[in-house]
DNA sequence: TTAGTTACTTTAATTTTGCAAGTCACTTAT
DNA sequence: ATAAGTGACTTGCAAAATTAAAGTAACTAA
């Protein structure tokens, strides 16, 4: 099991050796998250629909987080068509070992929050809706 | 099982539903984790252990991140002395829920970027090296 | 030719961060 | 009776990040 490589060309330094220190480097935003989400469950892939997303993050946002997780090894492009060229995204193994942790932070925020839950198993909210 | 409050005066309106985005609107930046993890794993209390720990995070920084912790609830602010009047933090029990999600995140970054562990059993490393 | 689609990029205005220094209310040392 | 800490913040400002809105590029379809 290696270590992420950052292929953002230099070695990234990260500011402390705390792995979640080092994680929140990478996915401590408001954000970067919801990618992981949308590509985990939601079977949205492209640049388009991940914008659609409930939330509307901002597409100059949604680029530069798409290119850091591309960049950290948790999500890859692939360019699924040619003429006109369109892209997916989807999430590497590295990425999807985050799963347990966002499924801990769904409950936290149902929990605490009044959030919907989500069931990865039957790809819809534990009410019955498909989403 | 009460859902947080928040006691910053006005009802939040969260941007979505998902229980994930709500989350993240109270925790999704670089610093306020670290802040739960001193508090729930490092047994800093005070403004200034917090302020030194490794990361070393900016004094305003920590002062907003721990009047939002304290607002919504996770943390609890207590004067433990007074003249001079000296203040420590301490999670509530909706902070201390949020462990599993924290041990998930440490787990990832160890396993992914190469970063420390963490046992809260013992306080101290895994390597055995007192934090 | 004109309109539409997808995948971004650019621009400019805000907002948030980060750093350094300062304040306040005491206590302790000289 | 000053003078020098200490802890807990606050303030000022420059720099970086975020946002909304509009624009671009490369096609396809009508």
């Amino acid at each position: 099991m290696p270590a992420l490589l950052y292929d953002g060309s230099q070695n990234q330094t990260f500011r402390s050796q705390c792995s979640i220190a080092r994680a929140l480097e990478i996915v401590g935003d408001k954000w970067t998250l919801l990618v992981v989400r949308d590509l985990m469950w939601h079977g949205k892939h492209t640049f388009k629909t991940l914008q659609e997303s409930e939330e509307h993050m901002p597409s100059n946002t949604l680029a530069e987080r798409l290119q850091r997780l591309t960049s950290w090894g948790l999500v890859q492009r692939r360019l699924y068509q040619e003429n006109p060229a369109r892209y997916e995204y989807h999430l590497t193994e590295e990425g999807r070992s985050f799963e347990p942790v966002l499924l801990g932070i769904m409950r936290w925020g149902h929990e605490n929050l009044e959030g919907g839950l989500f069931d990865p198993k039957n790809r819809q909210a534990s009410s019955g809706q498909t989403l």
